[in-house]
DNA sequence: CTAAACTATGGACTATGCTCCAGGGTTGAG
DNA sequence: CTCAACCCTGGAGCATAGTCCATAGTTTAG
């Protein structure tokens, strides 16, 4: 009978995100206006369980909503061509690796430090930690 | 003449943090209520300065303003001790190396999918980044 | 027929860290 | 004296990604 449609629960059940989410994601744009029946209630198909499962996958991947927005309409277009995926993959890839020699750089500071702390009840006074905070000489890693 | 006290646009260019931001940290609590002139100026003095150098090492450090001000506290109690602020270095240290692990999770999914893309015109049916978002098995790394 | 469970809408609220604005008082140089 | 440049306050707004609410209509099981 039902071929294939549902309510938003049901959507909600099959993908996991909620209900509200779903009717979030319409209003930025990252779902298609749903169809509606008589009553006004969203009707979904398969196309936006796997639209769904997309849009999961590329945000575990880190993209925002507004990226994967992008990846969206850049493998959906009738056109669609490889490079500019490539290109959005790519500068994922270089965010990631400038993550990663920021957060380096904050542990080869912050790591001597813990090692070198006394910790315990030594007065801060002893405390390497805290005498770095009070440094005035400026100092780079972050903002 | 004047010994050491300042406004709070001098403290502003002593500092580097904006107007706007100063009158922000206090009412965030990070800096104490400033005292006041005969008109309602805020009067700053060195001590300020230096919480301020504090705050934005700390900031560098990765930390967020209500870590920075538990630090602070941690940090200028009459009786502080290294424990607590060791603590703190080692949790951060922590979130710091989870984040490496996540963000080397990620770059172990995306590095092989740009390398084997074609890019340029290919179609997408051809790119694997595109047939990587479309699975719907589970894929952990992020949420 | 009724009550529970579902659906719709628009708008408010969360956290983070500012930034900007309007409307008004104060200070300092010329 | 006047005008620019400063100061004050409270409140709004930005981005991100939802979450929750009140109010109201709809569907379904018993």
């Amino acid at each position: 009978m039902s071929e294939q449609e549902f309510t938003i629960s049901e959507l909600s059940r099959r993908t996991d995100f909620a209900v509200d989410t779903l009717r979030f994601y319409e209003k930025k744009g990252l779902l298609p206006k749903a169809k509606r029946n008589a009553s006004g209630y969203r009707i979904y198909s398969v196309e936006d369980e796997n639209r769904l499962h997309f849009i999961r996958r590329a945000k575990a991947m880190g993209f925002s909503l507004e990226e994967v927005m992008d990846l969206l309409k850049l493998s959906e277009a009738d056109d669609a061509v490889a490079g500019p995926i490539r290109e959005m993959i790519r500068r994922k890839i270089n965010d990631y690796r400038v993550q990663i020699r920021e957060a380096e750089e904050a542990l080869k500071i912050l790591e001597p430090l813990a090692l070198s702390c006394p910790g315990g009840v030594a007065p801060t006074t002893q405390c390497p930690i805290v005498r770095f905070l009070e440094q005035d000489e400026t100092c780079t890693v972050k903002s």
